[in-house]
DNA sequence: CTGAGAGTACGACGACGGCCGAAGTATTCC
DNA sequence: GGAATACTTCGGCCGTCGTCGTACTCTCAG
């Protein structure tokens, strides 16, 4: 009953556009400022803080300071699976209408879900490496195996983040755009960690979008036979 | 972008206390009336008809007519899996004050999860599982083991509609009362209606709140070992 | 056919909360 | 030290939305 009111306040608190805006920029996975988060909530800085006041005294975010800066991030994984899952209700339910951007077709190629890959990119990553069976990937959970251990960890993917009780598991996260399950969790996140270290993707200014490299566009054809 | 709007608008459907109540009761499993509805959420009648209207027409419950009642329902197991999510974030949080209430109780003790047993009985239920190296649960995923599936089926727990690609993956559920993980996902609901089936376990009026039966516990007991 | 109960549509009231302008604190650069 | 930037606090405005009373439709029991 009493946890009842709970979730509505945590809802509501995501139930705002503005805040809504924010938390989906910091889903991005990088520390933002209040003044980049007031960008792209469309608001103006007064009303973003007081936002982030809000998202903080939840612990939806966590707040740095630095310098003059103050950086926030999402506070916990646990919130970050809670958007993903609201998400993930948006996606199921039929599209309206969307007008076509620029900026979304960035978003729709290839862009970071908190700490893993989505987008096209992420889904087909996920394809490739199920059809190799390296990975074998359900509908509510997935599981490296012992061949996918073996090649993951020798072009240079650090699991020992993900390795607990000798089996590598994986949760699926399923893609708004692509409608399509994409590899989460620890294993997803040593994933786009080692794209981001090969510098074979990097990160946009303040968005969740992700650009892939020419570097990245070879070495994604080399390994996994990917184009995009 | 324009889906961070409509993220906004599906959390700010359930971030109403009215709302969420009846979410919260529905997650109980069962279709349940307007008016059944309007009791747990503690408002009119006329009141609840509006919230399910709302809810309806979001897809996030789903409605059937049956004479001259209406039930309603969770629309589907993302959504579900969505308000599973927010709960585990409340969870998360400190539990500032709880003064505790009879009904509390009985939902502590056991209660449904969507279709799955949550609790004290859940989560008890997942540790002798895991003690007995039939289920292996990780943070982010599970696995009935071959073991684990010979013994299920020899008890009677159809595992049928978890079976896909000989493996029989699981999904863990954080529990918001006792904070650690329980079985969720198909195996949780194979669990969940075996229970019920055996009448181990008996629905509580318009509650999420189940009542381990007498047999129930003997039969805990004696296959799991376990006394609540 | 009539009455009762379930559920819905409409309208008015009231409150909560988002919004920005102005002003106040903290930190860095020159 | 002074100016500029980053961020927060305060206060008032205004729209949105939850709420219930009234009134309507629909189904079933007798």
């Amino acid at each position: 009953m009493a946890e009842d009111i709970r979730m509505a306040e945590i809802a509501a608190l995501v139930g705002d556009p503005a805040r809504a805006n924010i938390l989906s920029a910091l889903m991005g996975g990088r520390a933002l400022t209040a003044k980049e988060l007031a960008g792209v909530a469309g608001v103006s800085p007064q009303t973003t803080s007081g936002h982030l006041g809000k998202l903080f005294g939840a612990n939806l975010v966590a707040r740095v300071k630095q310098g003059r800066h103050r950086y926030f991030r999402i506070a916990t994984p646990q919130v970050a699976e809670m958007l993903e899952a609201i998400m993930a209700v948006v996606a199921a339910t039929p599209p309206r209408y969307r007008p076509p951007s620029k900026a979304d077709d960035a978003m729709r190629m290839a862009r970071t879900c908190y700490d893993h890959v989505a987008g096209m990119l992420g889904v087909q990553l996920a394809d490739r490496l199920v059809q190799r069976e390296l990975i074998i990937l359900g509908a509510e959970a997935g599981e490296v195996t012992s061949s996918g251990t073996k090649f993951l960890t020798r072009i240079g993917v650090d699991l020992s983040a993900a390795r607990a009780r000798r089996r590598v598991f994986c949760r699926p996260c399923v893609d708004w755009t692509e409608r399509r399950p994409h590899i989460g969790g620890a294993v997803g996140a040593a994933l786009a960690s080692w794209l981001l270290e090969l510098k074979w993707i990097e990160r946009v200014h303040a968005s969740r979008a992700v650009m892939i490299t020419p570097a990245g566009r070879r070495g994604l054809q080399e390994i996994f036979a990917i184009s995009l």
